[in-house]
DNA sequence: TGTACATCAGTGAACGCGCGTTCACTGATGTAC
DNA sequence: TGTACATCAGTGAACGCGCGTTCACTGATGTAC
């Protein structure tokens, strides 16, 4: 890596570091990014060189990880079910999450007090859905039109998103691999509370 | 409904009318609201009186049903159980969906299309959860915390963001309970693919 | 039924604000020879 | 190793834009008597 882009990366984390702080104290609707961009020792141009909207600075991580769980759905062996590999999947995806640092759960406590930046995130997750889709219906050989894939893939998600929100804002400080687990219990049993349709 | 109400009533539908025209025709970005309150034939500030935000314009019918699933769970007969009920109450909303007129469903289409409004309709679906699992918890008799309501929550309300979907973008012409049928048919059956966590 | 007063929708111009863009420029870093 | 040139991060001021607010006011509707 030349000077170059090790000045990039270093003003480009002090930007993160800078906005961060001015977010914490101040909201994200409460800081401007002039405010930014002087906390960060640069100029408002050079800002937005860097990122090119507001909602980009907290969502940097989150664009950068898009598309996680397809990925490690992908490099799992062709011999697991699919099942079994969804399940490998998640849980390395939410291994990955329990080992994020705390600046990224600060970062992520800021997206979610944000509308137009929880907004983009959504977005995110929504793409997450569809490439994991996609994934799915290659390993199993499958349309990935068939129901039955967005239904898996609706449900890893929600079985994510659970996890993570529970790990982060939970009654005790079990992981987000064990919450998936104590959701995942609740999903696939024959206690499963569902909803049962009348005259089915 | 005294004079007042009725032309109050008169001028908010004329401005919907006259927002969803224009953001048809030129996008909600693309759309001033001084374009908006000329069109609906009235002055910016009367605009704002009715409407003190943009998004809100296109909000404003889903935030007068928010809390529909819950107000039908309530509403189901104490004999029945918490899996019954919930299959009512969620076919009672998505039948209120089905029946929605032509002018809501435009409405939402542009929803999708504009980052702010989206994000806040999300909000307003996580407030629904909210409701919805307060109310899964009275007709139990169970604390709100326990996990099993929240997961029953999330499901129901999958299911029924599922069915939605589908009806309104879906292969065919089937309504959402329908939709809603051929998605319980994947998650509440032993074929239903959910991912296998290792270690269990 | 009429009168006097209260209430409130409607008005439009002016404004503050911050986002994001653009510009022509400087100076540091990288590279070719 | 030095020189000449290319590349590109950084700059800050100025700007366009649209959202949402505020103001003092008009006039229609509602109500008390």
């Amino acid at each position: 890596m030349g000077l170059r882009e090790l000045k990039a990366e270093q003003t480009r984390a002090a930007v993160l570091d800078a906005a961060l702080d001015a977010f914490e104290e101040r909201g994200y609707d409460g800081t401007t990014m002039e405010e930014i961009a002087e906390a960060a020792g640069i100029g408002i141009a050079t800002l937005y060189r860097y990122f090119p909207s507001k909602d980009q600075i907290l969502l940097d991580p989150s664009t950068r990880s898009i598309g996680g769980i397809a990925r490690h759905l992908e490099a799992r062996p062709a011999g697991e079910s699919v099942s079994e590999a969804l399940g490998h999947a998640l849980e390395e995806f939410l291994a990955e999450a329990d080992d994020d640092s705390a600046f990224h759960r600060r970062l992520r406590a800021q997206l979610d007090r944000a509308a137009v930046p929880r907004a983009r995130l959504w977005d995110l997750w929504h793409q997450e859905r569809a490439l994991l889709e996609d994934a799915i219906a290659r390993r199993a050989g499958a349309d990935p039109d068939d129901l039955w894939v967005a239904v898996a893939a609706h449900t890893t998600m929600m079985i994510a998103e659970m996890a993570l929100d529970y790990a982060r804002d939970g009654c005790d400080d079990a992981p987000a691999s064990e919450w998936a687990r104590r959701v995942l219990a609740f999903v696939g049993s024959d206690a499963a509370v569902l909803p049962r349709l009348p005259r089915g």
